[in-house]
RNA sequence: GGGCUUGUAGCUCAGUUGGUUAGAGCACUGUGCUGAUAACGCAGGGGUCACAGGUUCGAAUCCUGUCAAGCCCA
């Protein structure tokens, strides 16, 4: 009746026959066909690159998204699982220039944007069948065929759609943005090629006197490292909580005052002495005016005042930051906070522009000394000296760089802001922390998304602007561009260059409109997948709107300011809603010393090596099980080779034992009935316990408990119900008793087949295969298309379980006594005695006491916590197992 | 520099509202059992609960600080 099974378990062998079946029997596509017309659960694929090789973190990643979908199928649900795959962006570039050899854009240029995207575009799927074999083998059941592609014109008029939303609602803007350049090769440089080129520098470093307005005898005492800064100065940042004072000394036979952070005076002033007037808060000093340092170029609103900031410290200088929204970061954060004008004084090769006159046409770094004695000789300056630090040089021609504002388009996330909060705090986070911590800060602090690049492969910006009178433009779709241009645009690829050399005459002034050169933040794209995905919305609205927002999404902590982020951020600003209700955030992957993986080190453990070796489902149920999701974990094959020798073999020797003994006695009926017997009762108790617990972590989005429980099931049903019960299924008659030993096992072997299959797809699958199929032709083709077990509340009997927990510890007592007292486990003993912890155990070893007086009595009444073959009663197998008198 | 997280046995992890002597599995040693089992049972060694203060009758747990690691940001 049923297939023999051999004792002997090759994993791989049983998972790749198990992925044949799948196959042929097409099982994922009827999982989804099955549950048409049954209500929706919505899973986002957050899109992959498929120009590197998939590692262990994919598969971590991977194994807890397919969790879900299969779980909530087995409950009725139907999930559409399409995949999707990022092709845009930086790193694509970068492969392609590495293999042309080139080192800046400007060979780009040269090369042709056009060859060059075309080599990006092909370039993506380089690693795309590694991608799916692997998909394919970790059985991440997600639909490749239908996947989504970023690079798709569909997909891009999608985006452009959005943007050209948020344009109307006044959320797309032009500004500026403070970005590492470099003046020799004229640009911007990423954070990646940033980090290449840090290196020691002598800077000069300065302290300047800033006299405020009406009070000449008082300055603000302001210290810099960039003297060629401070003549597009336009404010003077402190700290709002730290301690300031305003101290008198002698200068030069004049009494002066300074102010500066209390803690610094001591570093600033060291042996000379100087009275300290008054100490005061930071936030005093708001809004109080200074005399301009330079006036060569003229501001257009309200400057030379002091401006509030966190970022504001005093480890060095003198705790007033002089602030130059042209040449930092954070000056240029201040100035959009406070509308302080924005001083261009340098141009993009890096020398003074022709209103800066002493030093037109100067490179600043050179015009530092000039500066420097300019101020000395008009008494601003306080004091001169060196100071060498870490600082970034361009890792081509290793000139310094210079933070420089450049032009940049913006989405105006900040105008949103409590919005976006607000709407977060109704996602459910794993980790809960996640939500109001990394992510909810981040999004407590937002700043306008910085959404273009000045790349060549990526969406671009459909912004057109009139040459002459600067007229602007969003264009929303091929259809609005076509009308523009009075031409059928239908055809138009919508990456550059093509989209570049679209024109049409201006509106305002009849000027020619120009596409602005940038491309957007490939962020943008997989953060507009809900829409882009099904080309919403100009076609496919009933999909949107049936998968949208999503139930569940997952990936790893790196997405919060990534794909979480521009998830939510554009699905806030789009439709004032959430984009996904769940969200497991996972930890990232080590090496089995807790480093990080990287190729450097050569630690990556490679996927394959595990599968091969362990197979599939062993692998994620480690992943799952091994540390709770939001940890970092430390990962090596041999840690999953455990878990098939702890688990996965005690499973299946379960397994094996019942399919031999079933085969020879041929039970009838399997199903579950009313037992007497108190071991079966025990298990159906634990067992519901265990469908209960478990059901509800799934619900939860707890894998931790939808996963260990079961391992702690699997060990109690082969150490306790099969070793207690194998006299049962060896009795030659085949009575009542045979009966509901077979059909307990049976029920739990089934049951345990289902709550796994989520986890472990293809163990589950074997096993409901041959238990389940191979007698009931009528159930579903697949434990993957079966119902989820229901738990049956009137078998379960918490005192029952509380009993025989009691029972497992006086046996472990027992042998423990045994062991110091040097006496056999099967040698008979005349009395036995426990130390019992509380009434209802001393009453329950009271009634066990009874229960072996009658011998007919005993044989009724299997044995449930005897170890050994003895087959005697409870209370005497404790008893004996004892061996040595404790007092009761 | 900032935010978040983590730190418990050699390894992987539990440890509830603060409450007896801090636990499990693996690994190691000894021993017992073994006709479903690649096992299993029992025992043993192995702990400054990262460190330092504080609150408390009592702290792995609560508070503050320090250190280390990771991620993100600057």
């Amino acid at each position: 009746m049923f297939k023999p099974v051999n004792p002997k378990l090759d994993v791989p062998a049983m998972e790749d026959n198990v992925l044949k079946m799948w196959k042929k029997q097409n099982i994922f596509g009827k999982t989804v066909e099955q549950r048409k017309g049954r209500p929706e659960y919505v899973f986002y694929e957050g899109p992959p690159t498929a120009n590197g090789k998939p590692g262990v973190h994919h598969v971590l990643a991977r194994a807890f998204k397919d969790m879900f979908p299969r779980y909530k199928i087995m409950r009725g649900y139907h999930v559409s699982r399409r995949g999707g795959w990022d092709t845009h962006g930086l790193p694509v570039e970068i492969e392609v220039e590495k293999q042309l050899g080139f080192t800046n854009k400007q060979q780009i240029e040269e090369y042709g944007i056009d060859r060059f995207n075309e080599l990006c575009k092909k370039s993506v799927f380089t690693y795309i069948q590694d991608w799916e074999r692997l998909t394919e083998r970790i059985a991440f059941w997600v639909d490749l065929e239908e996947a989504y592609v970023t690079y798709t014109n569909d997909y891009i008029e999608s985006v452009w759609w959005i943007l050209k939303n948020f344009w109307d609602k006044d959320l797309l803007f032009k500004g500026y943005k403070v970005v590492p350049y470099c003046p020799r090769c004229g640009t911007p440089l990423s954070d990646h090629e940033v980090a290449l080129g840090y290196d020691d520098a002598t800077d000069p470093s300065i302290f300047v006197r800033m006299p405020l307005v009406g009070k000449p005898d008082t300055s603000l005492l302001v210290w810099t490292t960039t003297p060629w800064t401070p003549p597009a100065n336009v404010a003077v940042a402190a700290h709002p909580d730290v301690d300031y004072v305003t101290v008198e000394r002698d200068n030069n036979g004049t009494k002066e005052k300074l102010i500066l952070a209390k803690n610094l005076v001591e570093k600033i002033f060291k042996d000379e002495e100087v009275k300290v007037l008054e100490t005061f808060k930071g936030k005093k000093l708001k809004g109080v005016r200074y005399q301009p340092l330079f006036t060569f170029m003229t501001v257009d609103k309200p400057a030379y005042y002091v401006v509030l900031g966190d970022f504001v410290t005093t480890e060095d200088g003198s705790g007033l930051v002089h602030q130059a929204p042209a040449f930092g970061a954070e000056d240029m954060e201040m100035a959009k906070q406070y509308d302080l004008p924005i001083l261009l004084t340098v141009q993009p090769d890096g020398t003074f522009v022709a209103e800066i006159k002493p030093w037109r046409g100067v490179f600043v770094k050179d015009a530092d000394p000039q500066i420097v004695k300019d101020l000395d000789a008009r008494g601003l300056l306080f004091r001169a000296g060196t100071l060498v630090h870490t600082y970034p040089f361009c890792w081509r021609c290793h000139t310094p760089l210079l933070y420089y504002a450049r032009e940049s388009w913006y989405i105006r996330t900040s105008a949103k802001r409590d919005r976006l909060v607000e709407l977060n705090k109704t996602i459910n986070w794993v980790p809960d922390h996640i939500r109001n911590g990394r992510f909810g800060n981040w999004l407590e602090n937002n700043i306008d998304w910085s959404l273009s690049r000045e790349r060549y492969w990526g969406t671009p910006l459909p912004v057109w602007e009139c040459d002459d009178c600067k007229h602007r433009e969003c264009i929303g779709s091929v259809k609005e561009l076509s009308e523009k241009t009075g031409k059928d645009l239908s055809e138009l690829d919508l990456h550059r260059p093509h989209v570049d050399n679209v024109f049409w005459k201006c509106e305002q002034c009849g000027g020619k409109m120009t596409r602005v050169k940038d491309l957007i933040d490939v962020w943008f794209d997989s953060g507009a997948m809900p829409y882009a995905q099904w080309h919403y919305p100009f076609e496919n609205q009933d999909k949107f709107e049936a998968q949208y927002p999503a139930d569940y999404i997952c990936e790893a902590v790196d997405q919060t300011r990534g794909w979480f982020y521009s998830l939510h951020a554009i699905s806030t600003l789009l439709n004032d809603k959430v984009s996904f209700k769940n969200v497991i955030c996972l930890g990232h992957i080590q090496d089995a010393e807790g480093r990080k993986m990287s190729k450097s080190l050569g630690n990556i453990v490679q996927p394959w090596d595990v599968i091969n070796e362990h197979g599939a489902d062993a692998l994620r149920w480690y992943l799952y099980t091994a540390s709770p999701p939001g940890q970092e974990r430390r990962f090596s094959s041999d840690l999953v080779g455990e878990v098939i020798r702890s688990f996965t073999l005690t499973l299946w020797n379960v397994y094996s034992f019942f399919v031999t003994y079933a085969n020879l006695d041929k039970p009838q009926g399997l199903t579950v009935t009313a037992t007497t017997n108190e071991l079966d009762r025990w298990l159906l108790s634990e067992l519901n316990v265990l469908v209960r617990d478990v059901t509800k972590a799934y619900d939860e989005y707890d894998v931790t408990n939808a996963t260990r429980p079961v391992e702690k099931f699997v060990e109690n049903l082969s150490t306790w119900y099969v070793r207690r019960s194998r006299r049962r299924f060896w009795k030659n008659e085949s009575g009542a008793d045979k009966q509901a030993a077979y059909s307990t096992l049976y029920t739990a072997l089934t049951t345990v087949a289902k709550l796994i299959a989520p986890a472990m797809p293809y163990m589950a699958e074997e096993l409901y295969q041959n238990l389940v199929r191979s007698v009931d032709e009528t159930a579903p083709e697949s434990v993957h298309l079966a119902e989820w077990p229901q738990v049956m509340e009137e078998f379960i009997d918490q005192a029952l379980n509380r009993e025989m927990e009691l029972v497992m510890k006086l046996v472990s007592l027992g042998h423990s006594a045994r062991q110091k007292a040097n006496r056999k486990v099967r040698q008979p003993l005349a009395e036995a005695a426990f130390s019992v912890g509380n009434p209802a155990e001393r009453k329950r070893l009271d009634e066990e006491r009874g229960c072996h007086r009658g011998r007919t009595e005993r044989e009724k009444s299997p044995p449930i916590g005897c170890l050994h073959r003895g087959g005697l009663a409870r209370g005497q197998a404790a008893a004996q197992a004892a061996g040595t008198k404790i007092r009761q």
